[in-house]
DNA sequence: TTTCGCAATAATATCTGATATTTTTTGCTA
DNA sequence: TAGCAAAAAATATCAGATATTATTGCGAAA
């Protein structure tokens, strides 16, 4: 579960990128890296590597002799992110479905049965876990899409996959039952080996995401 | 012309970069610090610092507690990466040829004009301007995506297209008279705004390339 | 009052050098 | 030759120090 990174350098990554995507730090605010220095008990040099590399990212950004700031948010830069998230998305969801093997299948039944189970504490009311469901979120789109065979296409989708988290963690609100019966859905579409209806799934259920979050924006 | 960046880190990292894609740096190669701090005459802080944004990049590896390494090539690795570039440099092509506007068709036309000059001096032998060449190639394609209206889609292109690029440099053999044609007629499509044509030339374009690093390689 | 310019202040970029850890190498033994 | 331990080399991280650049605040000029 990607736990106890063993390095100063990897943990105080892990933790800055997780507070911006989950807005601890807020779209567009100042990082002063003395701030930084106590929040995150790291130096000042580690703390310049962390803030290069989620500058070259994305989620940072580095205007010259000016330090580092967070990335903003804007309407347009979520619709590009969408976008951007269904083409890649939906590519390597046909290229998985028609490699996946039997480890696929078995993984992807047991994320979306993960996933599923969150979804349905969350129609109940119990928001408590909202990070949890997320994760699973996360873990049944990589399983869908995992047996793609491109270790680079995977990289860049996990990449714009969490600038669109950011963007739904921003407004907060769950979309509920319809979300459930989408991720149901495509779920099915993929197990049947049916490329091309799992993709119109999918792709309608970024877009309706992207309504969502427009709306609430 | 992007030169004369003002601190010596964003100088520090151009060169790297450079020197990495255009094999100066072989891949695979251990980028040890203390003889990287005299080859680029920039203190250890800011090598990390470099490294750590090229290595998120991709460019670079970095294995936990073990420093740095120039990313090795494959075949895989170099099929992925052109792969993906026709995905979003097909997707771009196709959204900016149904926005662009007389500025992007002017700005493209320039931008064929130098390639064509320069590929018609590699054509006649003169192999001397090998990286001017390149650099117009960049323009041109660029340019012909210029108008899609997506930083981020652009700058993703611009990611996978200096990955391409590291490849092609690997080979360091000018595929001649046919790509020549294949920017001619693509460059002309796009300029008729035939989205569909266009796009499948680029395509082809693209595929040729892989197949002639690949037999290269 | 608004604007301009300059001094005072704060922050950044960069470097040097030190330390604790971890990797890698070397060399020896079984 | 396999395997292990000491020695050497590198790394990750930190704590200052300095020069440069950005920001702020204030008084003078319009």
């Amino acid at each position: 579960m990607a736990k106890a990174p063993s390095t100063v350098g990897a943990s105080t990554y892990q933790r800055i990128k997780k507070d911006i995507i989950f807005g601890k730090l807020e779209p567009g605010s100042k990082l002063k890296l003395d701030t930084l220095k106590d929040r995150y008990a790291a130096s000042l040099s580690t703390l310049r590597e962390t803030l290069n590399r989620l500058a070259s990212e994305g989620f940072v950004e580095a205007p010259e002799q000016r330090g580092f700031l967070v990335t903003p948010v804007s309407r347009e830069d979520l619709i590009e992110i969408a976008e951007l998230r269904v083409l890649l998305e939906c590519y390597a969801l046909e290229l998985s479905v028609r490699n996946g093997d039997t480890d696929w299948e078995g993984n992807l039944v047991a994320a979306h049965h993960k996933l599923h189970l969150t979804e349905q504490q969350l129609l109940r009311g119990d928001e408590s876990e909202k990070e949890t469901w997320k994760r699973y979120d996360w873990e049944f789109h990589q399983a869908v899409i995992s047996a793609c065979n491109s270790r680079n296409l995977l990289s860049a989708h996990s990449l714009i996959y969490d600038k669109y988290l950011r963007y739904q963690m921003l407004v907060l609100t769950y979309r509920g039952a319809e979300a459930v019966q989408e991720h149901k859905d495509m779920f099915d579409a993929a197990l049947a080996r049916d490329a091309r209806k799992a993709k119109s799934l999918l792709e309608a259920h970024i877009r309706n995401g992207l309504e969502h979050t427009l709306n609430a924006m």
